[in-house]
DNA sequence: GAGCACTGC
């Protein structure tokens, strides 16, 4: 009986033949894994080979170092739970495991899967797929180093701008989920891999969602394929539920303990009308009377933080001049993501010391949310908590997002108070009552993808065969009318027919690594001789540089780290100013991008050329990097990289081409001075960091933001004839409601048709657009009181 | 004459 269910076990045929039956010599002295068969390894076969000499991946002696880190991982507490999660994962195509920080899931559970799949006896590879880059890197050394192995050879990673991995020998690929989609757009099976893991899933990024729903539609119809789902202890019932193939079976779960200290929560009696100023006399409270351990500080942005920091370090200073020896010394380190790589590096420096026998010193790290999931912080044992983080938020009635101080969930308060426990019992200081806690607070974050702009998702999911967007099965389905203007974009720009078919352009559009109308730009740069240039500006839109998810709808966009760097100080700032004017170009802020590449580019050369210039050298190293990889993609698909020797004509051709990508993003000055925009009038204006010297009739803008008033930002001058030119059925009369913007569109379509006749009188259907939306006339109106 | 939560390809 059971040679025959040998046999017909379908990864047999992978095996080599000594490994199908038993042989006489002993073979398990050269390989450790005899007698393996993939998918029915228990745990104690995988212990014991984990205990010998012999590296059953290499058939090398294991290194010295490979015993004391095996001492470490038994530790763990997803170690112990080894024969569990073998039990479990053979007997299940999908498993979830849950387990707090600290349990070791995202390091030992793909070892396990190594182990019972043994991937590289079949030609295939276990990926598991992680929400960054740096968690992804940083998994794999680690993993490698774990299962002492070279790092890319049988353990390796693979990130935008890195691909470490050897194509015929690694088995275990920890990726991120943006890396892992790009390959489901060719590989829409996902065949190479054996066992796909998605970790940190209760995290709920846009990837991980959109993978989830990928991965089950897969599951269905491929069963050899196995997946785990990794996620912190929350919403689990959720997961378990989405991920039952058949009704009649509960998906399995493993469970694991974390292994974090208790934390005390302390909550205010009342609640604080000022949370900065509740938060810096928290630390100081804390500095003055708690015993020694590092303080971690949650505050909103950059601003608020250095602002705070400036504070504590003042009032440190002022106690220990009053009453020498009645406090520590302090250090005060701000955290965000903006700040250079090094600088973040000093949130690991160890506190100052103590002066002579006075009291300890301590560190106080003032982080906004990148040190909630992001970065953690050993030492930690007080967090203080104000219970408010910026947030995407979306407003209906302008339909404008923006980025607001708002309440933290549940979820996110926990996983702060969690950060004090990591070294041994730690406390949360909560500037917010129990009462607000229970009462006010969101039991968790909503969904990123609830809360995005989904034309490039739209796309990608196109791109793998899924065609029916509307049924798709998401985990939380976004509202259709998201779903439908993403469409509505994707077929301006030729990208999907009118029934909703990904056309060829679509297709090729979708193997670009930036949003759908870049891609389009990029692709009909060398129809105008100047793709080479629409290339460098589409790296400098692209990166963190400016923001342009504005995207469909013109709901969009809030604030982006600037290329420019503006330090304080009114002297820094008048030199951060000439340095602008010096690369400014007038004839659009695009233009001034591909000469503030183009000269970075002529002094490499020089180190100190971007800081001397009041540039972020990050930025633009990023925009290099994006810019080759572009190119790589152009070239792939034999697009000409071309330019006109003559600068006029070059920079209109530029400003002709970025009509075609941007065609929902014009905006046409009125008669009172505002500009409209076309695609759902709103009153805006150029924004103050604009170079333009004129106020040109016609603008094409890369962003809509939303601060003291609404802005158009990154503004170059466009002529009405290109719009007609180029702009195809989206410019066509009738779809416009009758006002000044729509007389200069006629007068352009007069001079091109080269007659009187309305354009709008060659059309039977009367025009029938009325959504100028409750807002327009509003927005209007304030504008005009203003002047 | 203004202002930047966090990720990802």
């Amino acid at each position: 009986m059971a040679s025959s269910k040998l046999q017909n076990n379908p990864y047999l045929s992978h095996l080599p033949p000594h490994q199908k039956g038993a042989s006489r010599s002993n073979p398990s002295a050269k390989d450790p894994l005899y007698g393996f068969i993939p998918r029915r390894v228990k745990g104690n076969q995988a212990r014991k080979v984990m205990e010998r000499d012999l590296n059953p991946f290499t058939k090398q002696p294991y290194s010295g170092r490979y015993k004391a880190l095996l001492n470490s991982r038994k530790e763990l507490p997803v170690f112990g739970r080894m024969d569990e999660f073998f039990k479990i994962f053979n007997e299940n195509q999908i498993m979830i495991v849950v387990g707090e920080t600290g349990a070791g899931k995202s390091t030992q559970i793909p070892q396990f899967v190594a182990f019972s799949d043994l991937p590289h006896t079949r030609r295939k590879m276990v990926a598991c797929v992680q929400p960054r880059r740096l968690a992804a890197m940083s998994l794999a050394t680690r993993v490698a180093d774990e299962m002492d192995v070279h790092l890319g050879e049988h353990v390796g990673y693979s990130i935008r701008f890195e691909e470490m991995i050897d194509p015929d020998t690694t088995f275990l690929k920890y990726m991120t989920g943006g890396m892992l989609l790009r390959e489901a757009q060719n590989d829409p099976t996902l065949e190479r891999y054996s066992t796909i893991i998605l970790d940190e899933v209760h995290e709920r990024s846009l990837d991980t969602d959109i993978l989830m729903g990928i991965l089950k539609g897969i599951a269905k119809k491929r069963k050899d394929l196995k997946i785990i789902v990794m996620s912190a202890t929350m919403n689990v019932t959720k997961f378990r539920k989405y991920f039952n193939l058949r009704s009649d079976e509960q998906v399995s779960l493993l469970k694991v303990p974390g292994r974090t200290h208790p934390v005390e929560v302390f909550y205010t009696q009342e609640p604080e009308p000022d949370y900065l100023e509740a938060a810096i006399r928290t630390t100081m409270m804390i500095h003055r009377s708690e015993a020694p351990g590092d303080i971690l500080l949650f505050l909103t942005g950059e601003q608020e933080i250095e602002d705070a920091c400036r504070k504590i370090k003042l009032e440190v200073k002022d106690a220990i001049k009053q009453h020498p020896g009645s406090v520590g010394p302090i250090v005060c380190i701000p955290l965000y993501s903006s700040l250079s790589p090094q600088k973040q590096q000093s949130i690991f420096d160890s506190p100052p010391v103590a002066i002579k026998g006075g009291p300890s010193g301590r560190k106080v790290v003032v982080a906004t949310n990148i040190a909630e999931t992001s970065i953690t912080i050993d030492g930690i044992v007080y967090v203080v908590d104000p219970g408010v983080s910026k947030q995407k938020v979306y407003n209906p009635q302008i339909r404008v997002e923006s980025l607001v101080v708002s309440s933290i969930s549940k979820a996110s308060a926990q996983q702060r108070a969690g950060r004090a426990g990591r070294l041994r019992p730690g406390k949360c200081f909560r500037l917010y009552t129990e009462r607000e806690f229970h009462r006010e607070m969101e039991e968790y974050d909503h969904p990123e993808i609830l809360r995005s702009n989904l034309s490039t998702t739209v796309l990608t999911l196109l791109k793998i065969g899924i065609k029916d967007l509307v049924t798709f099965d998401f985990v939380d389905p976004p509202a259709p009318e998201l779903l439908l203007r993403a469409l509505k974009l994707l077929n301006y720009l030729a990208a999907v027919d009118d029934d909703g078919n990904l056309t060829p352009l679509g297709a090729m559009m979708a193997e670009f690594p930036v949003e759908p109308q870049l891609a389009k730009l990029l692709i009909v740069s060398p129809k105008f001789r100047c793709s080479n240039e629409i290339l460098t500006i589409t790296a400098m839109m692209s990166g963190r540089l400016t923001s342009n998810d504005s995207a469909t709808t013109s709901l969009l966009i809030s604030s982006a780290p600037n290329i420019w760097i503006c330090p304080p100080g009114a002297r820094q700032r008048q030199g951060a100013d000439a340095a602008k004017k010096h690369l400014a170009v007038h004839d659009g802020d695009h233009l001034t991008l591909l000469e503030v590449y183009n000269q970075y580019y002529l002094n490499l050369h020089d180190k100190n050329w971007a800081w001397n210039n009041y540039l972020s050298a990050q930025s633009l190293k990023e925009a290099e990097m994006i810019r080759k990889q572009l190119k790589g993609v152009m070239e792939r698909f034999y697009i000409e990289l071309n330019s006109l020797s003559d600068e006029k004509k070059l920079f209109t051709n530029v400003r002709q081409a970025l009509v075609c990508g941007f065609l929902m993003q014009i905006a046409h000055k009125e008669k009172d001075g505002n500009y409209l925009t076309l695609k759902d009038n709103q009153v805006v204006a150029l924004h103050p960091s604009c170079d333009l010297i004129t106020q040109p009739e016609w603008v094409v803008y890369n962003e809509f933001v939303l601060s003291s008033r609404p802005y158009i930002r990154t503004v170059s001058e466009v002529k009405a004839e290109w719009l007609i030119e180029f702009g195809g059925k989206y410019f066509d009369l009738v779809s416009f409601p009758d006002g000044e913007t729509k007389s200069a569109l006629q007068r352009a379509w007069n001079k091109r048709m080269g007659t009187t006749e309305s354009a709008s009188d060659r059309t039977s259907k009367p025009s029938k657009r009325k959504d100028k939306g409750p807002s327009g006339g509003i927005q209007k109106k304030k504008a005009n009181r203003r002047r």
